[in-house]
DNA sequence: GTACCTGCAAATCTTTTGCACGACA
DNA sequence: TGTCGTGCAAAAGATTTGCAGGTAC
């Protein structure tokens, strides 16, 4: 284990983590070693992981406690998922996730992070037009990145 | 607009059917009855349909062929899948959600379906700032209609 | 000490695949 | 008639759930 202060849960020396605990005793939850675990994990990471990802990174935790542990995590509020194109839903930190959205290319893979800030006028428009509010960036909007769209230009270009 | 699959008498008493069947020759594919079922029931539906929904309406026809089916009528563009929320894909003909966008409010799963010119100004920008082509609309905009919008203001309202 | 968390196994749900037979062109 | 389409069963991948025992508080 490489935790820098060992012992039980309530000094973790991780102001996130314990902001994370408190938020998580105050709805009437533990802070269990997995959800440390896991909450660790995504903290660590820059993108959004797969739940099997998480679980693969912490061979101690079973993946039915890392879903169970992202569900309610994300129940709370603290994490988020995304689903990038057709695979596994992937999870962070909602803190991380706050004001972006994903672009993934359909041929390659790339996921692309942009502000969702892009998006302020379709919401009101949205809002507006269709009384709907638009909500958090739970899908991945698909595309080509520009490597593959140079690609195919090229290709269909070749064929000609 | 749309026309209903009434039309001229061709060997199938149905254009859409034969401009299909057509296609699928065209691309070394025969016609099949499960095949020409699955068109009929897309067609005859206004919304997108689960593998199973289409399944369940055709006792005679497999789901997997059904699967099949509808892989490779998109496999050609004859019909388009949509991510509703968190559930099983849902494929309709292409041509009916040709320029259209999903938005799935995520209390009372509602489904609206909006122009998809509204986001164009979106795709230019993206296009041009991230070097990333927009594509299919594959994945919904979840969000909160406006029913469920009144009521959650109503609720946390009443619970100060 | 009690109630909750967790590991494990098995169930669920969606989608895919291998195989043998029957139908379409 | 030969090939392709289809039904059936089983597999594969993602996620959920029941249960028994360990752990946080």
């Amino acid at each position: 284990m490489s935790e820098p202060s060992a012992g039980k849960g309530t000094e973790s020396g991780r102001p996130d983590l314990d902001e994370a605990a408190a938020r998580m005793r105050s709805e009437g939850h533990r802070m269990g070693q997995a959800r440390r675990q896991v909450l660790d994990v995504l903290a660590a990471h820059e993108g959004a992981l797969s739940a099997d990802d998480v679980a693969t990174a912490l061979p101690g935790v079973h993946v039915s406690s890392v879903y169970r542990t992202l569900n309610l995590l994300e129940e709370i509020g603290l994490v988020t998922h995304v689903h990038l194109a057709h695979g596994p839903a992937r999870y962070e930190l909602s803190e991380t996730a706050q004001g972006t959205r994903h672009l993934v290319c359909e041929v390659c893979g790339r996921d692309v992070v942009v502000p969702s800030s892009l998006f302020d006028e379709v919401r009101r428009r949205v809002e507006h037009d269709y009384r709907f509010v638009m909500d958090a960036d739970h899908f991945a909007i698909l595309g080509r990145c520009t490597a593959c769209t140079e690609r195919r230009r090229a290709a269909s270009q070749a064929s000609e």
